[in-house]
DNA sequence: TTGGAAAATGAGTCTCGACTCATTATCGTA
DNA sequence: TACGATAATGAGTCGAGACTCATTTTCCAA
């Protein structure tokens, strides 16, 4: 791949990110040309459609955020991650918002970090050892979807979160 | 109001609901008229803009909603309540889809009614003392979008109340 | 019954956004 | 450097869907 090209390839997630995480999925493609600052006809070399330009940026997105989890751990792991997820929710829509784009891949490796964050909040004794990976994973999911339409502030985030966070406990 | 003027108008109600809960929002203002029945003109002499018509079904089903959750009482009827919004959502997209739309009269009309619930509760006993409606209330919409979302089947969807219910549990 | 007001009709307009492609520019190799 | 391959450009096409309005139909009060 040619330097140019490469070069544009980088601009154009970065700009998808930045405009999608302000205006939702439902922003124009042209938009993202713009702040990329190429021409549209360029965007679509690069993604044939505007599903394959979400697709990307959602892959990159959920990879940052498994990778994140990697680096925590211990008791309270799971709850520093639920935590920063929910708070990220409320201010960016991408992850949010694009329900119909699946890349099943990043998802489960995803899904993965979450469960070894679970195994080791379990093992400390800071959550239950009934609670298993598909729930937590459901209320991450539906805590994120909630912040991001209700517009919470940081105190109902809090009273919110510490009923869950009760629910998992021992 | 003339007595066709009045039946047209329900139908267009009735059929919007219908459209939109299978296809979400983005649904066709011109599908809503065919399964209704009438002219697209005649959907937008009732309903000036899509967002009217959006709000109109809005108001209609939180009012549904409030109605039903003030038949509930007792002990575990916000329990009851939960479990029931949540099963809908994942069958109808409506209420779920419908951030944008705002109908503040309707949805504080909701807002008693849960606190109603939740007042019932903590006198039973099932509920602790100190948790407030404003984190039910995020609660309840934070499950609905996740249940919509994410496509839980039954189990999922009985071990992750499980975790809430038990969060709120005294 | 009938006249006119209210309502319905639906073909047509308008806007917006995804996507194309002939042309032009740029890169990297020989 | 020169040149062919690769990439970028952006005006233009296309379809979809919200909304309009001149015309026709329906209601109902007198």
């Amino acid at each position: 791949m040619r330097a140019d090209a490469q070069r544009n390839r980088e601009r154009i997630l970065d700009a998808a990110e930045e405009v999608f995480a302000h205006h939702g999925a439902s922003a124009s493609t042209e938009e993202v040309a713009r702040l990329a600052g190429v021409a549209i006809g360029t965007v679509f070399r690069h993604f044939p459609t505007k599903d394959d330009l979400l697709a990307a940026i959602l892959k990159r997105l959920l990879a940052r955020l498994a990778e994140d989890a990697a680096t925590l751990g211990g008791a309270d792991g799971l709850h520093v991650f639920f935590r920063r997820l929910v708070e990220q929710a409320a201010a960016k829509r991408t992850v949010v918002d694009l329900a119909g784009v699946s890349v099943p891949a990043a998802l489960s490796q995803l899904g993965e970090a979450v469960g070894e964050l679970l195994g080791q909040a379990q093992a400390a004794g800071t959550v239950r050892g009934d609670v298993r990976r598909p729930e937590v994973m459901a209320l991450l999911v539906s805590l994120c979807q909630g912040a991001l339409q209700g517009g919470w502030d940081a105190k109902l985030q809090e009273r919110t979160l510490a009923v869950v966070f009760a629910g998992l406990a021992a």
